[in-house]
DNA sequence: GAAATTGTATAGAGTTACTATACAATTCAT
DNA sequence: ATGAATTGTATAGTAACTCTATACAATTTC
């Protein structure tokens, strides 16, 4: 399971695992059905507790995107999370956007770099 | 100053502040020069303390954006940030798109929303 | 130079993030 | 069936973070 933790990432740890878990979502490498590594497993790669990990699982299956169930584990349950507000979506994105400027990055480059991060993100996904 | 805090966002309030600021800079409606409110008052403005707006002041200066000085307030320092690494960048912009991306918007879809939120975000922008 | 204005420092309360450990549900082996 | 192994869950404690109240200090204004 490829995920980084970061220290000077802002985000606690257990957002960065499942934002991270999100994308392999996204991008199919973690389709329906399939099968997330044991919280004590993926705790210990990641050299944090599992208490950590069961808790991004459970913002996961917040968001519809996993089913967590007791003795048996953690499944991807959809590759569609639950619906949320239009503005819920932009926000974030308007902040990244906002520092992409601030750096003094070009419209035209800005665009290029979402369309190679779409690219990257949306690889093998098979969605309709 | 139109600055919003919201309850719900999982930001602290120093950064939803922070980045207002930010996209106000950004967008060209606070030009290199032009005086901040001091904090009491925008402290006020947003129901918030003074020294969370203080918080917020202090990160714009270190990211660059502004200058603040004891007794005589804040000032609009560069519409430019100081540099940091592309992958800096690039990860919540890819956090960003994932949520699109799982939220079932089409790729033609999210490139029309950040070609708008570029849009917006850059009127008035006047940069070299 | 005194008053007003502005940011800064300190201290405390409440919340959040993370960890260690114990508990409980499910699965697997026999 | 049943005991062991595997898996998630609950509880409790510590540290860090967020926000507030209040006092302090620099600068500007008159």
């Amino acid at each position: 399971m490829f995920i980084v933790v970061d220290e000077n990432d802002s985000r606690p740890i257990y957002r960065q695992v499942a934002d991270g878990i999100s994308a392999l979502i996204a991008g199919g490498e973690l389709r329906e059905g399939a099968q997330l590594p044991p919280v004590r497993q993926l705790a210990a790669d990641l050299g944090v507790n599992l208490n950590t990990i069961a808790t991004a699982y459970r913002e996961l299956q917040a968001e519809g995107l996993i089913n967590v169930r007791h003795g048996s584990g953690a499944v991807v349950a959809s590759s569609r999370a639950i619906e949320r507000a239009d503005e819920e979506l932009r926000k974030p994105l308007r902040t990244a956007l906002t520092q992409l400027v601030l750096a003094g990055r070009a419209r035209t480059e800005i665009m290029g770099m979402v369309a190679e991060e779409l690219r990257a993100l949306m690889k093998g996904a098979k969605r309709g």
